[in-house]
DNA sequence: CAGTATCCCAATCGATACTG
DNA sequence: CAGTATCGATTGGGATACTG
């Protein structure tokens, strides 16, 4: 039984837990307008190993920023999509994203990933 | 010497590498519109030990975040400001503390931290 | 006052192999 | 197909003591 005891949370410290990890920014992105299976995000996001790919998809399941269906058929099928308060977060992730791209440019660096903006 | 032999850069990992840091937002939070020294950051946030505070501060000024005045001074006097850039990062952490406290308050959790808006 | 220096424990993450 | 299990290397971070 959990008993969170602290009255009190930082609103900052949430939001950067819940997009913060390793691959979860980048998860989320892929996942927006989409659904996707476990073995399409692993070619989308191949320097992930399945370990990692697993435990991140778990966390922004547990924070519930992605739904998880999964089929009962063989060979197995697990969908991933956004929910409602994944979709909520996405304007962050672009406003991080549009910063994170102008100080690259400033800095005569070249801003590219898996992200990039369709509209 | 350093060589960055990677050509692309992730923009979104980039800013998040910046502020993401254990107490890098709350730093950032107290120093603005505030020049602070570091022994007044150490009292802001108590929870963070001396070498950790130090680490933070110095990760955040090589990023360009935050400017650092050393005053040739028995004792010693050190002053902490935001720099231009750190300044134009501040709405991006605003739209996080905003979506963050949404979303503690629709948990019904208690939102608070040190931060909190003035104005 | 504004840090350093050590020590040490815990969490993170990658590589690899295996399974229902 | 969609994961687990295990091991090991690396990093993060706290406690404490010391210094120019």
């Amino acid at each position: 039984m959990d008993c969170n005891c602290n009255a009190y949370h930082c609103p900052v410290d949430t939001t950067l837990n819940m997009i913060g990890g390793k691959y979860k920014a980048l998860i989320l992105w892929h996942l927006t307008d989409k659904t996707l299976r476990f073995g399409e995000l692993r070619k989308l996001i191949p320097q992930a190993t399945p370990k990692m790919l697993t435990q991140q998809l778990r966390e922004l399941e547990e924070n519930h920023l992605i739904n998880r269906t999964v089929f009962p058929v063989v060979p197995p099928r697990v969908d991933y999509c956004l929910s409602d308060l994944g979709i909520s977060i996405r304007p962050i992730l672009e406003a991080i994203y549009t910063w994170g791209t102008d100080y690259l440019n400033q800095n005569g660096l070249e801003a590219s990933c898996s992200m990039t903006f369709s509209s």
